[in-house]
DNA sequence: GTCTATATCTCGATAGAC
DNA sequence: GTCTATCGAGATATAGAC
């Protein structure tokens, strides 16, 4: 258990994860700073005086619910990726695991892009560790990209770029949501408009990586 | 000048001017609630005082920095889309433009991706008139792609989640600066991988788009 | 318009009864 | 473990001299 200095617990009791779940909820669209324990508290159904019972203070709980989501996230998503033997189903099934990894974990994704505005001070020492462990998602996914360009399977293109071009249109739509219910909905349901999206996707890079018969 | 309820005012002093872009470096990184008045005076280098001085309180000087970052926004965007001949071109010339702007105007996006996370009670009003105006740069370019599609130039793509990607591209990897650094540079120039993926985004979106000899 | 001082209030944190 | 009451820091906002 004294792998890291910085390890998750595993054993968090049924009330303390109740207090994750309501703080990722409010440190999600507030930020650390923007967060009140009173909304927390509340989110929790508990009493504000208990929140400092479980955790020192608001500091430790940001720190602790961020370690948290993203231990989370690194194991749910390691789990959804399987091998596929095409880049074409590579493809697919990241983008179908991506995205739906993304709607049902909103609140994490909105809570990194949180701590990217912010600066992200506590983002560097986890993703360090994510890519020593090779367990990030974009880790493997680049290591996908390579092998296929090597096979040619696709066009050479940049490992990083695509990726990067990749999980951007999978989380953008989502983090921007208000904007895209204004913009791109007109009384339509978001759920339809999310599975359009993951087929939309899948064509879309589909086609930009594919080779070219005329190149 | 009575043209609209909420118009932005175009008589801002020096000094408001001086308070604007300190407020929008502090609320675009915290947000509203998590932003300090004094910080905001700080980074604007004039006492705290002033700032209730020339703005009532923190709600009204958030609205009106926000109010004046999308006015900004819609004229200096519009401003930037130029006419092109072929399809390829307006692609080419509004990833150029949308890039470049992004990367000039950083703090403009991190507020309104901020907005968006807290729940997007501002955003609204101001979208729905970017929508009537025709203004918004999404509004312009999803015309261009339905023209493109009629003309054959370019696959029978949905026009909206097809503009949803090319911007979800060209903004996420600066709002998730601080991760992208970490996963994708190492030690590496920032400038330099701007440049290369403006040239990547053209290549991938370019090819996903261009229609399919075989198809 | 600018600054100091201060009023007012909100929020994080703790004490202490149960 | 849970709750009420409250302290004290820090934040917004204002008063008033210059």
């Amino acid at each position: 258990m004294a792998s890291s200095d910085s390890d998750v617990r595993a054993d968090y009791s049924d009330t303390e994860r109740q207090i994750f779940d309501a703080a990722l909820r409010v440190f999600a669209r507030k930020g650390k700073d923007g967060a009140r324990m009173q909304e927390i508290a509340d989110a929790a159904d508990i009493n504000k005086a208990m929140l400092h019972y479980y955790f020192r203070n608001k500091e430790t709980l940001y720190a602790e619910v961020f370690a948290f989501t993203m231990h989370r996230f690194r194991a749910s998503f390691g789990a959804s990726l399987k091998e596929a033997p095409t880049f074409e189903e590579t493809l697919r099934v990241f983008i179908e695991g991506y995205v739906e990894f993304v709607r049902s974990n909103g609140d994490a994704m909105r809570l990194m892009v949180n701590e990217n505005l912010a600066g992200g001070t506590l983002l560097g020492e986890h993703l360090r560790r994510m890519k020593e462990d090779g367990q990030a998602p974009p880790q493997i996914l680049i290591e996908k990209v390579e092998a296929a360009v090597e096979a040619g399977e696709i066009r050479p293109v940049d490992p990083h770029h695509t990726v990067l071009s990749v999980i951007s249109t999978c989380i953008f739509f989502f983090v921007a949501k208000p904007t895209v219910r204004e913009m791109h909905l007109e009384g339509d349901s978001w759920n339809a408009f999310v599975e359009d999206r993951k087929q939309h996707l899948f064509d879309l890079l589909y086609h930009g990586l594919a080779p070219r018969p005329d190149a």
